[in-house]
DNA sequence: CTCATTAGTTTCCTAAATGAAACTACTTTC
DNA sequence: GAAAGTAGTTTCATTTAGGAAACTAATGAG
């Protein structure tokens, strides 16, 4: 006889197991969160502002993570009606949900240097 | 005079900004979170258990994500002397540590499951 | 001697992620 | 009229992630 799953078969894993699956598909990616925490510290922000403010990051990339990010209803975008079109980006009301994981996130990756490097900085 | 990045650039931000680097480098990929997952669920799993219990994964993603994660001290793997060897995979103490980043995505993942399609299951 | 089981590794391949640089399009300033 | 600033898009290329299938190596059962 054939030995199957045990631990993750009951319903409340499966469940469990989707919602991970469901979050990672949303939020992976190495900008996501940078660009997320960056709307959290300054709302209203435009292109070019997120554009310095997250280092490293090129256009291309940017201009996508942010449709991608609207499009789950993440961040809003408002294009204002001003001489040079100027675009605001900003972390929408369900966005701010993610706030949690992202102070989890930030707070293991800091316990993790100090783990592997001994040190707090 | 060019502009530079403001809200990003104190001290405390480029901490933040670098602990979630670090951590996203570490955990990212499909499979980090459901192995370790699987692994808080039943302690010492050999690598045929997690193959059954990880809907999807095959042998070459598995043995490469242990790796890692054993690599990064978040779990234990043991050689047991058998008849044919098993090895026993184990979470260790650093590596629940997770735990709460995981429990918040899991919850997040099915918030955001709710509010997409208005439905908790 | 053959088959099954354990724990992987190796090879080959495709798809997705990321990036640098150039380009579009519109407006204002010099 | 040229330069600079707005917000991107497009092209081309490289890198990384992920997966299927075959293979290794050791042991034990029949």
């Amino acid at each position: 006889m054939k030995k199957e799953a045990v631990l993750n078969s009951n319903q409340h894993c499966q469940t469990r197991i989707r919602a991970i699956s469901d979050a990672m598909e949303v939020l992976s990616g190495k900008w996501k969160f940078h660009i997320l925490g960056t709307l959290t510290r300054g709302d209203k922000l435009r292109f070019m502002d997120l554009l310095r403010e997250v280092e490293g990051i090129g256009t291309k990339m940017l201009s996508k993570e942010l449709q991608d990010l609207e499009m789950n209803h993440l961040i809003s975008r408002t294009v204002l009606n001003t001489k040079p079109v100027t675009v605001e980006y900003e972390i929408t009301e369900f966005g701010k949900s993610l706030i949690p994981i992202i102070d989890e996130i930030a707070k293991w990756g800091i316990a993790y240097r100090a783990f592997i490097y001994g040190k707090t900085d």
